[in-house]
DNA sequence: AACCTGACTACTC
DNA sequence: TGAGTAGCCAGGT
């Protein structure tokens, strides 16, 4: 791990930690944000390591509103459901109106 | 060092 | 409109 992966990782959660309620936000999204607009991967892959960093992981999705990354979760459909107990609907590992839950950071920020 | 893989995106057909 | 392809960065083998 290197310094810079750190921040860039410690950025990622910081974004993500700012999600509101009830929103979610996308992989690119954070990635522009941060202005690594070409590591979109790199957003999904710092959620892997998300765990015990109090980042609502289950809020990032890919661009299209689906849940591409639920089987990183504990179970298969643990992600939906948190995402459903927030109001946000999920069907078939996507995510319904995501236009209308999406939350931009460099709007919110 | 080369090649493969992956919680992605954007472009093309 | 939907499926396929290419580009992308970092890490693992």
């Amino acid at each position: 791990m290197k310094m810079e992966t750190l921040n860039f990782f410690d950025k990622v959660y910081e974004v993500a930690k700012q999600i509101p309620y009830g929103k979610v936000t996308s992989y690119g999204a954070i990635a522009k944000y941060l202005g690594a607009s070409r590591s979109a991967r790199m957003v999904g892959y710092a959620m892997n390591g998300s765990v015990g960093k109090d980042v609502p992981a289950h809020r990032v999705v890919n661009r299209k509103g689906l849940l591409t990354g639920k089987h990183h979760f504990d179970g298969t459909n643990l992600m939906q459901q948190l995402l459903e107990s927030e109001g946000i609907e999920v069907k078939d590992n996507q995510i319904q109106n995501f236009e209308k839950v999406f939350w931009d950071p460099s709007k919110a920020i």
